[in-house]
This record gives C-alpha cells, structure tokens and sequence, in this order.
DNA sequence: CTCTTAATCAACCAAACAGTTGATCAATGA
DNA sequence: TCATTGATCAACTGTTTGGTTGATTAAGAG
C-alpha cells in the first residue's frame, strides 16, 4: 500500500514512533542526553521490555542510534532525523501559507483570515 | 495512560494522522489549495469510504477543517497545526543541537562528531 | 564460579486501526 | 416529485500495536 514518494516508509515509521506520548517524552529527555533504557523506563509506570519496545520503534524509526559501554545501551539522539521530520512538514506548510497570504492580499488585505482561502473554482477545478 | 503535558493528545493525533502515507498525499495534495473527498480519493486505490475515514483521522487531528459549499464538503488544510508540530520537534532538535556544539567545542573542535556525545558520568547521572 | 545488574527474546492478550460492503442522508437539478 | 451526486453511517474482518509475564543472554563484581 505504498503509492507514496520514495523514503515514504521511513517517514511513516518517524511519525509514528512520535504518536505515542511516552516515546516522545523519551525524545524529550534524550534531547538533554543519552541514557539507558533503565533511565527512561524510570518516569513511566510500565515494565523495562516495554521501554525496550518502545526504544525500539524509535531506532528503527532511525530517530535514535544506540551504542555499548559495558553492560548498559546508552540510547543517542539523532537531530539530523528529526530535522528531516520538520522539512516535510515545512515544504507543505509553506506552500499553503503563500496561498493564504496571495489570497489575503487579493481580497483587500483587511479581511479576518478564518473564512475559506481556497474552493477556487465553482464548476470543477484549476489547480496543478 | 497519559502522565504527559498537557496538550499530548492533540499531539498523538497530529503526527498519527501523519504517520500514513495515504494521509501524508493528501497533506500534500491540500497544500495546493482545498479539495472534496472524491478529488482526494482519485489518485488512490481505495473506497470512497475509507478516504473519508483519513479526512475525519486528519480533521481529528486538528490538521484540516470542512466547510459547505452546496453537496461538496471541502477540506482545507490549517497551516498553523502543520506549525505546531514543527514547533514541537525543533524544540528538542535545537537543544540536542546545541548540546552538540558545546562538545564539539569542548573535544577540541576538529573531532569527527560521530561519537557519543553525552554519556556523561560513569556513576550514575548528573542531568536535570 | 556465583550473584547481580542491564537488557532482550518469546509467547500471549486486549484494544485500536485500515479497509471492505451495504444502506442511508442531504442537497441539487430534471 | 424523483433520480443523481457527494458524502457519511453501520457492521464486520484481518492486522497491528502496546502491554503483560516468564525465561534468557551478556557483562561485571564478589
């Protein structure tokens, strides 16, 4: 069911892996520094192999990467991943927002922008 | 199951709503300007019904709103929940980020940064 | 070697989700 | 009024997910 751009599945298992309240508070605490699965399972009243899980979803997300210092698994950050997250989102976001701020002007530019900025053509369509 | 901030469930929706790929299309395809569920449905192999079933996961989500124009419903993408969201993750990236810097820095500045670059005491933990 | 700590593997369960078909509602347009 | 188009509601199904318990691997520490 992927009829999607390429790098689509990787993008699926990003968002995803930040649906869940409890890995993104994972992301949150790994954002001041690495930590083991022991230190994030901490804050959450649920058993160790479900943060492992959960750390899981997140590294195969590749929004986290994982090292070895003796017994423990110090789980890592990956910024650049989660700045490819915010690109998708931008690309869109900016897109609609130039429609909306041509439309502002269009209409006299002292209109409230809460009303419907689009539905362009009555008959069918007109854009590309 | 939500020992989260205030504010996550509206989070787990959006990037749930984003996590498909079908839906991720649509964003896209919005960001163009507003569309009606059967010029959403077009490009896809599934029913009517089920596309139907993505734009009320997406409006949920706070991610578009409907209006009424005759029989048609057309869906119109919200560019500030799209903002949200970025704020969101940039939030963490940015401290990561920075965190980043100061060990570059502080490791004498021509390292490869592909270390781990927190790991901080051996002991136990010292982050706040 | 044995005990403890860190983490994972494996099997299982309940709830949620994506998709389907079939029937229904709502607003036109003939 | 009545047929048509756009969209939704309702019920059902297969798959995935988030969580559990119990057993197991891996690396030190005594």
């Amino acid at each position: 069911m992927e009829e999607d751009a390429p790098g689509a599945e990787s993008l699926d298992r990003a968002f995803m892996a930040l649906a869940d309240p409890v890995r993104r508070a994972m992301v949150a605490r790994l954002s001041r520094g690495d930590a083991t699965v022991n230190e994030l399972a901490e804050p959450f009243a649920i058993t160790k192999q479900a943060v492992s899980k959960h750390i899981h979803v997140l590294e195969h997300a590749g929004l986290v990467t994982r090292s070895r210092d003796a017994q423990r698994r110090p789980v890592h950050l990956d910024a650049a991943a989660l700045e490819r997250l915010t690109a998708w989102i931008d690309q869109y976001r900016l897109i609609a927002e130039s429609r909306f701020r041509q439309l502002d002007q269009l209409l006299g530019a002292s209109v409230s922008h809460h009303d419907q900025e689009n539905t362009p053509a009555k008959k069918k369509e007109e854009l590309k």
